[in-house]
Order: structure tokens, then C-alpha cells, then sequence
DNA sequence: TCAGGGTCCCAGCTCAGAAG
DNA sequence: CTTCTGAGCTGGGACCCTGA
């Protein structure tokens, strides 16, 4: 809903020419000088007008990325939106603290997604799975074109992810890609295992370079 | 140090659309 | 038709920053 008149009886009456304030302070340069204080009023109100609406903008602006990039959103109203971001970050946090305590643990290193872990892959057949259906999971640092290089290799085995669950802390990168669609049973197991171990070694480039 | 400008926050008001 | 709800506009006050 956007209004563009003003709801109050009392009418606001501007300098000719100067039907909406610039924003850049052209005020102080002595550009334009109020006549008298009931003018510097006037003035003075229709700034903090336009800077409200400003802000106001900023405001919305950012409500409205969040609504571009909240899943699962039902109501669109900004309590909704607001109260759906608090949950959705008390998720992730909880998500990342499971994430890091399993990256501490002695004996599940060789799943760390944190600086140091180890880069592993395993691509396996899902056990009374109906099409076919595989799991490929692996680790490896995290980069620019990573999930590009995924979705080729990908496309290079004729595969077809249904489901995938993406973790990235701290440089490293742990993913899990539930797969259809292979060709040639276990040759599309190990075709696919090959196309993601090229993915797992290129190497990181420096950001600058890419 | 201080005045002026910019920004933020809030309350009050108004309006439009939905719901009962 | 009335009430409710969500949203925008405006005025006022407080705070911060910056330049003189």
C-alpha cells in the first residue's frame, strides 16, 4: 500500500521547483535560504519526511530479501517474516553447533568439515531404494565453482539429484547428494564416484584469480 | 566546544483490504 | 456494514557525527 498525499488537513507548501528535497545538503551552501522560521519549519519537516521514506525503503528493502530467501514462508506480513528468520537462525545455530561438536570428536576426524579435515568421498547404492537411488557424500575444502563442478560432473553420469544436504564451515565444504537415475547399475556407481573425486582434487585457487 | 545535519525510534493518525 | 489488521506518513525528540 503506498500513499503518495499526506493524510493531514494542514497543506504543505513548498519553494516553486522544489516539489521533492534532494537529499544532498544543497541547504547548507546557501543554495536556498529560508525566508522566515515558519519556512526553515517546513523545510526542515519535508527532509525528515523524504529521509523517513528513505529509511522506510531500507527498511522494506531488506524485509523483502528476506522473504526472497526464507524457505518454507507462509504469511508474507512482517511479523511472520521476522519471527520466521528468528527461528530459522536458532536452526542454523543449533545445526552448526551439532556440525563443529562432531568435527571435535577423536574418532569422526575423517568427517571434519572444519579447517584440517580430511577430504573424503564414498558413493554407495541405497539398500530397498526404489529407482536406483544413490548416496554419494564426501568432504573437501570449500571454493569458489564447487557446487558448478558438482552439477557437471553430475550431468557427466546422467545423474539426477533428488535431495541434497550442503554443510560449509570454515573453508570446508561436507555435502551429501541423493542421486537418480544412473545408468548400468554399479557402472554408474563408480562412474559417478569418479566424477566427484575430480571434483573433490581440482584444486583451490586463489580467489583473485578466479 | 558547539551548532547543524543526518539518522533512528516512537506515537498518533489515516487508509485499504480482509474477515466476521 | 463493522471491526480488525497491516502498512505508510508525519511530527517530535534523542542521539551521533562532523566541521568550524
Amino acid at each position: 500500500m503506498q500513499s503518495t498525499q499526506s493524510y493531514y488537513p494542514k497543506q504543505i507548501s513548498f519553494p516553486k521547483g522544489q516539489g521533492v528535497f534532494p537529499t544532498n545538503n544543497i541547504y547548507n551552501k546557501n543554495f536556498f535560504k529560508p525566508k522566515s522560521k515558519a519556512e526553515a519549519k517546513v523545510i526542515a519537516a519535508k527532509k525528515h519526511s523524504e529521509s523517513e521514506k528513505r529509511r522506510r525503503m531500507r527498511i522494506n528493502g531488506q524485509y523483502t530479501t528476506l522473504r526472497a530467501i526464507l524457505p518454507d514462508l507462509i504469511k508474507m506480513d512482517k511479523a511472520s517474516v521476522l519471527g520466521e528468520t528468528v527461528r530459522k537462525v536458532r536452526e542454523l545455530k543449533k545445526a552448526l553447533a551439532e556440525v563443529e561438536a562432531a568435527c571435535h570428536c577423536g574418532d569422526r576426524r575423517d568427517e571434519c568439515v572444519l579447517p584440517g579435515g580430511v577430504d573424503k568421498l564414498s558413493v554407495e547404492q541405497c539398500e530397498g531404494e526404489k529407482g536406483g537411488l544413490v548416496k554419494a557424500t564426501f568432504s573437501c575444502e570449500d571454493r569458489l565453482g564447487l557446487i558448478s563442478d558438482m552439477t557437471r560432473a553430475l550431468s557427466c553420469v546422467k545423474g539426477r539429484v533428488v535431495r541434497a544436504e550442503m554443510v560449509t564451515v570454515g573453508g570446508r565444504s561436507k555435502n551429501a547428494l541423493w542421486v537418480q537415475g544412473l545408468s548400468g547399475g554399479n557402472e554408474g556407481v563408480v562412474a559417478l564416484k569418479r566424477a566427484l573425486k575430480v571434483v573433490i582434487d581440482r584444486p583451490v585457487l586463489p580467489r583473485n584469480i578466479i
